[in-house]
DNA sequence: AATGAATGAGTGTTCATTCAT
DNA sequence: TATGAATGAACACTCATTCAT
């Protein structure tokens, strides 16, 4: 038990290390050495638990999404009985609360070359895109729009890009209240027609 | 006039050599050494033109950057000019066009560790959202949205989110033709509501 | 005594373990952590029974020649009651029974950088020449040779070389019984002369 | 042309370095960085003529038996032209030659792991057991033997390990000479009976 | 101007060994 | 006694950069 546990916060002196390594020098200044020592901890301890430095912000990476899949799902779970209106609103602010968990950390991880992770990673997020064809196939009726699987496209990338763009690139100084409401506007009039 | 068009031609081999290894290798595999062996160039040449690996990358960026904003330039003045769908429609292929001109490139300059180029490298892309507020100035009696600012913002998303995706990413299997009138349609019903 | 032998079943399995690794992956590749795990043991039990790598391989040496050993000393004593011919068709027979009794094991343990190993290892080894001097002694008037201890060199190395060449190291596809026949005739021409 | 022979003297204090280490300390002690300090010469430019510390021990291993098989082809040549009991005689001495011309290196380099060195540069060793077939061919009417590959490799096998052993090992105290003539007069008794 | 040999700081990684539990 | 987490010296290797030619 005091081994497993002394093991346990060795991983999370580590990652925590890397973490924030990663978001204040970036991925190229990233080494296991730095991170090792900001850990406190030995090199070899660092290679006892991640065979090199991808394996160290793989994981990060892999925390991350899914504590974001964990506030997103509960949230298409939701949305599926409510409302198209009202749904739109909940996964936008849902999306937003996503991205303020840690907005550097979540900046640092999504600018890393793709390719340099695993691709089991991305799956999560590749999900999104089908999530919301779902949806919109219970709207139909209500929808403008005919292709849903390009509609699913465009509504993802809107709400995604202005989210991230606002809160983890820093690029508005609009509140989130603000954003998520001009998002949702922007979401329901291209799904089904103004107001 | 000799040496001149032979040092340009030292620069261009330089550089063409840097964005394949770029595109192909990633950041992060492009070393200096590598680029004068493929550019058939010594090393010693190499640092002669550029004083470190950032200043090709940065010589790059600031080349396709201004081969977009040489489209994108003639594009919004036209658009001055013209009614309001037309002018989303034609700045929409127009991003789109400027997308199409070397995606590879596209993606690895745009997938890089921001911090890693000079500031005044993004200025072009800053002004599209300055453009496109000015451009909404123009039209504003006709619009839904009144905070033009944010407006142009949500906008530039729309467009650029999609399109990027589309195009660069190659997450879309939709043919061009159809992802321009899908995001024109979306912004044109953002912007001032159903057809 | 079920301490004992739990303690004696520990260090069979290292040395069991020591031994596979040793044959399979070559001396450079024999660590103690790799050695443990294959024991099913943990490296601080490796440590309570063996102070280093080099004392592993030293032990699986020491019992290797032992082994050997064991074969040859008989062989030698039996030889002091038998004519010349006899006596060196069973030496050689033995050796080569010898070389058989681990062939992969034999090659990885005298392929390793000597000065490896402690001094007293080689000792049994190092005796052959003078226990073989000692049996030309005996029938010093049958041979042609005359410098008895360069004859036992020879001798040896005669037996020993073609013998480990031809089983440890595979170099011939001839059955072991006719290089016998090959090595005893080159042997006994050698001392005393032809048939 | 300055170039060239700086580049060449390095590339010769590099293998003059590893060669010493390599005598010295063994192969388990010898290191890039051992040897790059005790040529004078930085880490960098050992890698950038050498790959890794065993394409240093392979071109070592290459000089060396291309020495030694430039001193062989010779004599195996001369040795078609001469009666059996001569052409023995100068190979014996061919080969003791041999193992002197750095007897040290050689101890070295054929106490290797092997399957460490690429395999194409055992090719001159195993050439030499055909060699010697095609030698006891021409005297096939004299010989007491009649498997001429098993006796080219008996034969092989006695006066290289003699060789080895006396000179390399330095296991004998006799003079090279008496080291000849005996090794020669078991090698004849061997392949024609006595005297 | 151009060359390319040389440099060496920096970083990744291994593994023998220790020691608290 | 056994465990295995932790250590850190040692070593492999890369690559941006310099400079004599």
């Amino acid at each position: 038990m005091a081994r497993q546990s002394r093991a346990e916060a060795t991983v999370e002196a580590i990652l925590t290390a890397a973490a924030h390594i990663l978001v204040v020098k970036g991925f190229a200044k990233l080494n296991t050495n730095a991170v090792a020592e900001r850990a406190g901890v030995s090199i070899g301890s660092l290679y006892q638990y991640f065979p090199g430095k991808e394996a160290l912000v793989a994981e990060l990476m892999r925390r991350h999404v899914s504590d974001i899949d964990a506030i997103l799902s509960v949230e298409f779970r939701l949305a599926m009985q409510l409302p198209l209106a009202a749904a739109a609103q909940r996964l936008v602010r849902a999306n937003i609360a996503a991205h303020q968990v840690d907005p550097a950390l979540h900046r640092a991880l999504f600018t890393l070359d793709p390719g340099l992770l695993p691709n089991d990673l991305s799956q999560p997020i590749q999900s999104t895109i089908p999530r919301i064809t779902a949806l919109l196939e219970q709207f139909r009726d209500e929808l403008l729009v005919t292709d849903l699987k390009l509609a699913a496209f465009v509504a993802y990338q809107l709400v995604e890009s202005c989210t991230h763009a606002a809160i983890v690139d820093g690029l508005l100084t609009t509140s989130p209240a603000r954003l998520e409401t001009e998002i949702t506007q922007a979401l329901i009039r291209y799904l089904v027609g103004e107001r």
